[in-house]
RNA sequence: GGCGACAUAGCCAAGUGGUAAGGCACGAGUCUGCAAAACUCUGAUUCGUCGGUUCAAAUCCGACUGUCGCCUCCA
């Protein structure tokens, strides 16, 4: 049975979807607003939503799962002032916003599928949208669940009784000291921009029945669910930073025009946090997989860091843990094939019960740490077997660490590439060796080290590569 | 100021009433001329502190201390 967190009921729920008849799971995830570097504190959402998608999978069912692409309406602040962040960014790079939506949107799908994260069925820009989110704007209208002032319309928060309901916070209160200035049109502190005419340097702009306008940030998650999964849905996922307004503004446009909380099922991932901190930039700490390239850690080292803390809790990078990520991930590796061809017998009864202890794990809320202790206990397991090979294999359709395969294959260097003299070097070292010359041939060490390359002595004789 | 979360070995962390998963590091050993790599073994009588409930608590309740987050952009 796959358990499931709800953060709306605040519990672990059996997971059953609606269209159980065809045995397909429909959800929605949040995706990325394309002005800026991803940095890998957004990527642990995206690696959490393909887990889930895998363990959906895992369990059989199917998917039909959209992600949208925010290339418009995001504004600086949530209270739908300040500058649309897309703007911002052309404008400071000096560059058209198509042109940053595009390069940041293509930066974004490289970063996800070096982390073997599969791109959901349907992948949808708000701007290819628009006419929806109008016509769900002009329904809001429509049932009187929002109102045109000067600047825009405006949702009429005072209508949902239930408004607030997600973050179950008393969002009256911690409005009224915010440092936000109060719009006197606004009915309610609280109301949001559905739709905001558009001032005449605004770039991106659409013809309405309303003038030029372009739309607010929450109505295009709405727009696009209801296009391509219907007015209720199984799950719909994001950080928990969007539980306060984001989804919260969700479930109201949602309810004000359908009646309907939009999803089944609300599911969170807590933030990443750097040396127990936040990420800011500040604080010059907020990294890329670029940077982490750089170090020697590659993408699917993060996603295995990212298996020891469960999602909803806080995740703590330190460089210390993620190197660890990187060695445990290449023993992994190493362990697999290990198993690799081995003819070993395995009693049937200990290849199911791992097999589903591990399903077990998967299954209780998408446990990624748990489910990694049955992994090593599989991978340390001393009766080499094809058989524990295969089950790991079995395991990696969710894990994506893509743990059969080769180690080192970049570090290796060929010899024929290598300069003249670092040859002559390797040529007296060997020579060197041959003498039990050893104080000799450790000088010649240190000096291939400086040179950038290491050498291994093996029965073979010496292996070089590049450090 | 208001709201919320968390506190488990050096580090990253599972576990939410039945007697402390897993990974990394450290240490010891095997191997090696040495080193590196690899492999094997090893670590918490105890889960921030103090009380309480219970036959039984890391797990429930209360207080305290500490850390962090949100209310402002953020996954």
């Amino acid at each position: 049975m796959l358990k499931l967190y709800d953060t709306l009921t605040r519990k672990k729920k059996e997971f059953i979807p609606i269209d159980k008849k065809n045995n397909i799971v429909r959800m929605y995830t949040c995706g990325p607003t394309v002005y800026n570097f991803a940095h890998i504190g957004n990527m642990r959402a995206y690696i959490f939503m393909d887990n889930l998608r895998k363990v959906l999978k895992y369990n059989g069912y199917k998917l039909e799962h959209v992600m949208n692409i925010t290339d418009v309406g995001h504004m600086t602040s949530d209270a739908d002032e300040g500058e649309d962040k897309m703007e911002k960014s052309a404008r400071l790079q000096n560059r058209s916003v198509y042109e940053i939506a595009q390069e940041y949107t293509k930066l974004f799908m490289e970063d996800i599928s070096s982390l073997n994260i599969q791109i959901p069925e349907y992948v949808q820009k708000a701007t290819d949208n628009i006419p929806e989110m109008e016509s769900y704007v002009k329904g809001l209208v429509d049932k009187g669940f929002a109102y045109e002032t000067s600047k825009g319309i405006y949702y009429d928060t005072s209508k949902l009784s239930s408004y607030g309901e997600l973050s179950k916070a008393n969002l009256e209160e911690q409005r009224s000291g915010a440092r936000v200035e109060v719009d006197i049109e606004k009915k309610n502190p609280l109301d949001f921009a559905l739709w905001i005419k558009s001032p005449k340097e605004h770039i991106m702009k659409w013809d309405s029945k309303w003038g030029e306008c372009y739309p607010g940030w929450h109505i295009e998650c709405s727009a696009i669910s209801k296009k391509f999964l219907g007015d209720v849905f199984d799950i719909h996922t994001g950080g928990v930073d969007h539980i306060p307004i984001h989804h919260e503004n969700e479930i109201a446009q949602a309810k004000g025009l359908t009646g309907k909380n939009p999803a089944n099922f609300w599911m969170h991932v807590e933030f990443l946090l750097i040396n127990s901190g936040k990420m800011s930039k500040s604080l010059g700490n907020v990294y890329t997989l670029k940077d982490l390239t750089k170090k020697g850690i590659e993408p699917l080292a993060y996603r295995y860091f990212t298996y020891t803390s469960h999602y909803r809790n806080k995740l703590n990078f330190t460089w210390e843990a993620i190197n660890s990520a990187q060695i445990s991930l290449n023993r992994l590796i190493d362990a697999c094939s290990a198993h690799k061809n081995e003819k070993n017998n395995v009693p049937k009864e200990i290849v199911e019960s791992l097999d589903k202890k591990f399903l077990n794990a998967i299954n209780d809320d998408i446990n990624m740490p748990a489910a990694m202790a049955v992994v090593w206990e599989v991978a340390k397991e001393k009766n080499k077997s094809n058989d524990y090979y295969n089950l790991l294999k079995k395991f990696d359709k969710v894990l994506s660490l893509n743990i059969d395969r080769v180690q080192d294959v970049n570090k290796k260097v060929v010899e024929n590439e290598l300069s003249e003299d670092i040859k002559e070097i390797l040529e007296m070292r060997k020579i060197a060796r041959q003498n039990k010359d050893f104080s000799t041939s450790d000088k010649l060490r240190d000096s291939l080290k400086e040179k950038g390359y290491n050498v291994v002595d093996s029965k073979n004789g010496q292996n070089i590569e590049k450090v």
